[in-house]
DNA sequence: TGAAAACCTTGAAGCAGGTACAAAGTCAAG
DNA sequence: CTTGACTTTGTACCTGCTTCAAGGTTTTCA
């Protein structure tokens, strides 16, 4: 099958299979008389396989690395259990973060409960003063997923 | 103070004090004679701002308009309650998709507890199985925060 | 048959929110 | 007067894609 259709059956872009294969994560395709990818069903295994473990937050390195330990069966998984565990502390790192920001911004919002001017404003005032401690801690890290401004 | 004590005072990288300036979050500094940014208490205070808004986890579109409001005194305050109010939303959505996606992964460990070989490796089966759901709605969004390989 | 539409190719640039250089200029202390 | 600490500008890099632009190929249908 053509790009196009592997892009359809797995749910992903053409352009994130093209890159994908820029990143060593898929094999070089083989190619048509047109130079056109050519794919098969191990291709769409390895690709679904990706998208999962994407779903599921491993950045592609992790991917990376598990999709080497799968590549060689005889090897021992151990490492697929610590990568997952360490993912896992991750999440649970992120998690806490998350819970004590609500919480700050839910108190945050107490403040101003009434629309007045801007100069009088609880909230602004609020964002004023100093957090009770590091709720982040630190400008987390170049390109990774939080509570931006959401999907498109 | 130049640049290096303001960055001292507030915790900031000095290359992110420029930052903030190139994306107009920091007025441009007046400069001493040897081209050096100057910077007085008004500065100090902004910048805390912001960086307290960014331990929230606002983008800096969201502390754009914050600021623009708060330089505003006059103006009505109800735009920063529904700034707030709307990055409550995204924090919660975020939230949940986390939770979903701690409890899949601790599925997922489940199916291996013992070392062996690869082939059989049970997290790596079910990593071959498709999602119960979608965990995260999307390939989430360029450039936010989330479980990833943590800083540094 | 031939032209238009739908696909595919490569390459480069852009997003967020910075970080990390390099090459050069400025200033204080010894 | 030289050393070192600081600053300046500018550029490139990070992640995980997405969005172009400019062309090549294949399919469709009149």
């Amino acid at each position: 099958m053509k790009i196009g259709e592997l892009a359809q059956r797995t749910g992903t872009a053409t352009e994130t299979i093209r890159f994908y294969e820029r990143e060593g994560l898929l094999p070089p395709a083989p190619r048509s008389g047109g130079n056109y990818r050519l794919y098969g069903a191990a291709h769409q295994e390895r690709l679904l396989l990706i998208r999962r473990c994407r779903s599921l937050d491993m950045s592609l390195d992790e991917i990376k690395a598990l999709l080497a330990v799968r590549d060689a069966p005889e090897a021992s998984c151990e490492a697929v259990n610590a990568l997952l565990t360490q993912h896992l502390g991750h999440v649970a790192e992120r998690l806490a973060e998350l819970t004590a920001l609500q919480a700050e911004l839910l108190a945050l919002r107490e403040r101003c409960t009434v629309p007045q001017r801007a100069g009088d404003c609880g909230i602004l005032e609020g964002l004023g003063q100093a957090s009770p401690g590091p709720v982040l801690r630190a400008p987390y890290r170049a390109g990774s997923h939080g509570a931006g401004k959401g999907p498109r």
